[in-house]
DNA sequence: TTAAAAAAACCGACTGGTCGGTACGGGAAT
DNA sequence: ATTCCCGTACCGACCAGTCGGTTTTTTTAA
């Protein structure tokens, strides 16, 4: 489970990914992060070297808790058939059940937030985001790809924007959800999304 | 053309509108705005009671800008052609081809900005977010309720997520343009969302 | 048409408070 | 006893907002 230092920096990392998708990163002090977790400013400034640093942080952090999120869900789906088509499917239902059944709204995607506010941050960090975003792609398109092979298309569409699509559905339904309060949006375009793929591949 | 002072107030909304889509709103200091736009702290506050009504007035100023477009857009279609199917297509078309003839990258969403600090609003500013995007609903909704009169749909879907997901996709392309510095992202992906609307209702 | 009066528009120094970050000290674990 | 971990006190910079005064524009009236 880690030494103490690495449970508290966890600690403070959470609590302050919380806090900064709700009210945005300039939005949020190092006050706030260090009084909602329980730390002062010496413990804070001992774990990171300022706000930048625990920004970059999270995004990695974030990144890499989405690929776990994604990955189980494509095992799973894996696990269920050997048919690329289905198994797309297959995990695309999985991803809708598996946010429609959280206890809270989706928090919201760390990413986006950043890119709202990207002005304030280095290359870096427009990078680090940038690879997120790619990084899903190619997750996505190694589907697709699979999936082509064996399916003719009903219309000719390049795969990787078909890829794209969903992150931006993605990303457009947990914006619908934060600003509608209405926590099914964001499932429901999942699955919508999911018809247009049946579709294409002319499974109906 | 209106007074000397309308014209001021209007110069530091588009000012304050650019500076906020790219650093966000708490990344964005009245000292920003005022330096930018050529005018001192006195008359920033003689024309705004405060941050907080410059950003609601920039949000129901950004919907008004919004509905104008989307006007334009619909006019047009209707123009074209009276079947509600292919009024719909080419209203799409025509935003599609409007976003990439654009001279630079689409500059952001306002509500998604807000939506992304939304705590450090009130309830009034929260409303204001919800009704646009109920507002986009409304509109593209009314589309589909001609449209699905006349045409059969090849799948069984409520129109209503229909409607959201051509906001969802928006708010999404949205992103993906900027997080990637890909100014094609946003119309590529409208041209997606028009594919599924013409395998929904049959029109290949 | 024009000049004075009134109103609107704008200036810029100032304030109280908050911010990110630093310096340093102490306790606890190894 | 050294290293890890965290607390306290503090600093300069910056921030939203105020206020008395000045300039510009518009209205009024001769």
């Amino acid at each position: 489970m880690g030494t103490k230092g690495e449970q508290t920096r966890e600690h403070i990392m959470a609590t302050a990914e919380s806090i900064i998708l709700k009210r945005g990163y300039s939005g949020t002090s190092i006050e706030d992060i260090i009084s909602e977790a329980g730390i002062t400013k010496g413990g804070f400034f001992y774990h990171f070297n300022g706000k930048l640093d625990l920004a970059k942080r999270l995004v990695h952090r974030y990144l890499e808790n989405d690929d776990v999120f994604f990955s189980g869900l494509a095992d799973r789906a894996q696990s269920l058939t050997e048919d690329p088509l289905q198994q797309l499917l297959i995990f695309l239902k999985l991803m809708a059940e598996a946010l429609q059944d959280m206890p809270a709204a989706h928090p919201g995607c760390l990413v986006a937030s950043f890119a709202y506010e990207a002005e304030q941050f280095d290359d870096e960090m427009r990078d680090l985001n940038a690879q997120g975003v790619l990084s899903w792609r190619q997750l996505f398109l190694e589907y697709f790809e699979r999936v082509a092979e064996k399916y003719p298309m009903k219309i000719e569409t390049p795969l990787e924007e078909l890829a794209d699509m969903l992150s931006s559905v993605l990303e457009g339904g947990i914006l619908m959800t934060r600003v509608l309060g209405d926590q099914s949006a964001l499932p429901k375009q999942i699955l919508q999304y999911r018809s247009y793929i049946r579709l294409v591949f002319g499974d109906v």
